[in-house]
DNA sequence: CGTGCTCGATGTGTATACAGAATGAACAGA
DNA sequence: TCTGTTCATTCTGTATACACATCGAGCACG
């Protein structure tokens, strides 16, 4: 099998490595923020040694981040000996987006009915600001992005739904963006055809709005493949 | 967040100790073990040097496996320091069912369609088998539910949602088995009705048999709670 | 008798040293 | 020149020693 660990511990935030009281706690943060940026690509070999020079800790603290990271299917092994950061196939974002659009839908479903209403304004303002503000860096676009999925899923208020979502999202951003078709304005419509259903507190609109939305990533992943 | 992390290592057979290759893994099996036989029962403090001595292995690939199961979510922390054996709350339980629910549902259906038909009629013979001699125990119970389940779940084709529904069910696996409703027969009845839509290759039948079942489980589970 | 302080025990976090395995290069022989 | 073997390097896995924090007991003082 391949068991998928439910954690939950709240990550620190990696932007401020001097709050993280531990050295593992700053490893895993930094190396996380690594991988996330790219500065660590999918199939970059991880030796331990070397990283941990570079982090500025000993072997110890690294290792316990580097196999926080395996559990979170974050890096992974190369033939049985070796760490790599994983590298994501077609297949497990595919997957991936299965398994979102079941708990993503059900998510909004739940979150129409109890989501807090200036959260939602919020939402659509910076979705508003980007689309007027012309077409924004991947990283920006990624940051929105997972805002808005983030809050519809812990506005669930399904904590266990919300964190997987949340870990499902974090390890397809390793699928390699170039491949990502531009989807900026149909998505930021998509999202805001959500929004709208959250605001009319109509479920049965969210999880359908959702729905076509995970849907048409999919569609739109499946068609930049076939191009190929 | 709570990040769900998505591990994609096989765990090796807890019942071999011998044949694992690293002490990492001898004691990552062995706690295991002893979480899911409730030998460590829920709340139980895990000190290292104490666990690491009675294992036979040093503090370090002991802090391994016990980094692992911090992941998987079988162990926590408990203000900070200490590890502790998670206890699981009945919220959740619930949640974690709503979430089998959602992605269970689908696996029937994804499985309907491509099953093989002697995987089911082995599982139906077991049943039978254990109907007839009576009331079983509840491991053995356990472990024929644990197999129809998990079976559905990979015969869904999506390895990701497998993973995460025997990650949910390990985890819920710790739930305190005394509150559980005794629902042997009625949970039979159940799992036949879902076995018998997948010879049908009656995908639609599939989910709302598995829908229903799981369905029932959380209500019992709820009755049980009125009662108190 | 109650309260606060101090000191010690215990436990985790971290660093480092050592052992074993695997990989790759270099050399020798065909 | 090609191939097989051997040796050295390098990496991970493991053990252990040390540092620091935390908790509790016991004692002293009010």
């Amino acid at each position: 099998m391949a068991g998928a660990p439910v954690e939950t511990a709240l990550p620190a935030d990696a932007a401020n490595p001097s709050l993280d009281p531990t050295a593992a706690s700053a490893a895993y943060n930094a190396v996380l923020d690594r991988i996330l940026t790219r500065e660590l690509t999918p199939g970059t070999v991880l030796h331990e040694v070397r990283l941990a020079e570079t982090l500025g800790v000993s072997r110890t603290p690294l290792r316990e981040a580097l196999r926080r990271l395996e559990g979170e299917g974050l890096v992974g092994r190369n033939g049985g000996r070796s760490l790599v950061v994983q590298s994501i196939t077609v297949r497990d974002y595919i997957e991936a987006l299965h398994v979102r659009r079941l708990l993503e839908s059900e998510a909004a479903f739940l979150a129409a009915e109890k989501i807090d209403r200036d959260l939602v304004a919020g939402l659509r303002a910076r979705i508003c600001a980007m689309m007027q503000s012309g077409e924004p860096t991947p990283y920006d676009h990624w940051t929105l992005d997972d805002d808005i999925h983030s809050a519809l899923a812990w506005a669930s208020g399904n904590d266990l739904l919300a964190a997987i979502v949340q870990a499902l999202r974090r390890k397809t951003r390793l699928f390699n963006l170039k491949r990502m078709p531009n989807r900026f304005l149909p998505g930021c419509r998509e999202h805001l055809a959500i929004l709208d259903a959250l605001d009319r507190r109509d479920g049965a609109g969210a999880r359908a709005a959702m729905a076509a939305h995970l849907d048409n990533v999919k569609a739109s992943i499946l068609d930049k493949l076939a191009e190929i």
